[in-house]
RNA sequence: CGGGGCGUGGCGCAGUCCGGUAGCGCGUCCGCUUUGGGAGCGGAAGGCCCCGGGUUCGAAUCCCGGCGCCCCGACCA
């Protein structure tokens, strides 16, 4: 990777392309712990955008953010049945502090349910009290048997939100708000289409009344699950005592609803917009969106050329457009621009004693073309380029979802043909049974990622569940996954 | 936890079969020339060859035992 100049292809290896990816944009390395990653400055920066809009879209809504504390008792996690057997094989737990035995032993938050529950109940009295909307940034460690950088890690960065709510009905709609959040993220800011949905039992979190979940396709026709928003019903409630005085004047559980996305959204960041070259980063997450190529021969051109860059870039800033200068000497500017490429900058502008003297930049895509702009109002030339270009990544990735989907398979044999060839998100009939779905995943190694959400079903809906021939109860959607 | 691959300067590797005092490319540092798509030449630094035992006059190499990482599966955000 530091020798070879090129990355592995998709083609040749998708799994490959993947790490020398992160390796060569600098997002991400391996850490001396297993299954640990390092996530570098040019990957965090992108998380911090992700973190940014994100926050600002919980804020809008109501939310606060707050902070719970890394240890569980692991007495905890035991509380609430289905959670426990979920989540107690993968966790991480600390026997010992200031050199002696613990007498209770801590777990290391999976996720916070179990201690923010606990607060809950003290917090939570009235109904005068609800709703609480709450939500925090942190890192949660699930002892993983295979680890992918981003996709799946020891421990991993995510937010996690939490709220509870006087009656069923507004705890379900808190559920579905979230995930439309999630959703108008995914696809405004990652420019990541997605399908959303209702996880089957069997794929829902440990603990929830109803799973719902963003889908999206990678580039290698596989799903990854992007974020989550669970339904806890009363679940929580009881098991931890949340109980609150309703207006009437009786004594009831809350209702409460969690849910949560990732560092993992880089993951699907790359796989979805990624080339050969490198990262494609959409550019309302881009750390820097335009970046500026001073080019010179000599020291007074090399002097006029890198202030010429450092004034546009003021004027660009000025604009509210994320901009630098690479001004660095002893690298040819080629070097460059195969380095931010591989880094995923929207634009390039190229700017050298021609330009200068045409009143032009020379301006590249890195989704492709490279044509002279005028200096002269260059800042709304560009927003309107970086929009074009946010724009265009979006259709693009909902145009290749489409044409790597298949609705309503005729047969079971075709559905099978379909998963095992170059596969995608498959939409077909099912009879609800949870045998079947396991049957259907032992066959195939695909997964039901979603009973999709009305918008996203198929104009016709099937009738027959494509494994048994039975009655089908809904439409789902099946693919193999990350 | 099963199957496969691999641990050798910062990175990627050769050398291992057949033991003989460690090499290549990239990167790094210095100098000069360069700079519109990955620069050239000259010089330099940098290595408990994953760890522990054993065999041998001698081990990166052979034997035994560990550890770690990556990839593919089973389980999971």
């Amino acid at each position: 990777m530091a020798d070879s100049k090129a990355l592995t292809t998709r083609e040749a290896d998708f799994s490959a392309w993947y790490n020398d990816l992160i390796q060569r944009a600098q997002l991400a390395d391996y850490s001396p712990v297993r299954g640990c990653m390092v996530i570098r400055p040019n990957g965090y920066a992108i998380w911090e955008q992700m973190q940014r809009a994100l926050d600002d879209m919980f804020k809008a809504t109501g939310h606060q953010n707050a902070y719970f504390p890394l240890f569980i008792p692991q007495s905890f996690l035991a509380r609430e049945a289905e959670h426990v057997e979920g989540f107690a094989p993968e966790t991480a737990v600390v026997t010992h502090g200031g050199g002696k035995e613990l007498e209770e032993p801590l777990v290391v938050r999976p996720t916070s349910e179990t201690i923010i529950y606990a607060m809950f109940a003290k917090w939570i009295q009235s109904w005068r009290d609800l709703p609480v909307l709450m939500n925090q940034w942190c890192n949660v460690v699930r002892w993983e048997m295979r680890t992918r950088l981003f996709l799946r890690t020891t421990e991993f960065l995510w937010q996690e939100g939490h709220t509870a709510h006087a009656t069923e009905p507004e705890a379900q709609a808190e559920t579905l708000e979230i995930l439309g959040i999630y959703r108008r993220f995914m696809e405004e800011w990652m420019a990541m289409p997605v399908l959303t949905g209702l996880k089957t039992e069997s794929e829902k979190f440990a603990g929830a009344l109803k799973t719902y979940s963003c889908e999206a396709l990678m580039q290698d026709n596989k799903a990854l699950q992007a974020g989550t928003s669970h339904h806890l019903g009363q679940n929580f409630a009881k098991a931890f005592e949340v109980q609150f005085q309703t207006k009437e004047g009786g004594l009831d559980y809350v209702w409460s609803t969690s849910w949560g996305v990732s560092t993992r959204m880089i993951g699907g960041l790359i796989m979805t917009h990624g080339d050969d070259r490198g990262m494609v980063c959409p550019p309302r997450l881009a750390q820097w969106q335009v970046v500026v190529i001073p080019i010179w021969r000599s020291d007074e051109e090399q002097a006029v050329t890198c202030e010429a860059a450092r004034t546009l870039v003021a004027e660009l800033s000025a604009a509210g457009i994320r901009a630098t200068a690479d001004t660095r000497d002893g690298i040819k500017p080629g070097a460059k621009y195969f380095e931010w490429e591989a880094r995923g900058a929207p634009l390039r502008l190229e700017l050298g004693p021609r330009d200068l003297a045409a009143g032009t930049a020379m301006m590249a895509r890195r989704t492709g073309g490279k044509e002279p702009i005028p200096m002269d109002g260059i800042a709304a030339r560009l927003r309107d380029e970086l929009d074009a270009m946010q724009q265009a990544l979006l259709d693009a990735a909902i145009a290749r979802r489409e044409a790597n989907s298949l609705r309503g398979p005729k047969s079971k044999e075709e559905f099978i043909a379909f998963l095992e060839g170059d596969g995608g998100f498959v939409y077909a009939g099912f009879c609800g049974d949870p045998l079947v779905e396991a049957e259907i995943k032992a066959a195939t190694k695909a997964t039901i990622r979603c009973i999709p959400d009305e918008e996203f079903r198929s104009a016709e809906q099937p009738t027959t569940c494509i494994w048994t021939g039975r009655p089908a109860t809904v439409e789902a959607v099946w693919a193999k996954a990350y």
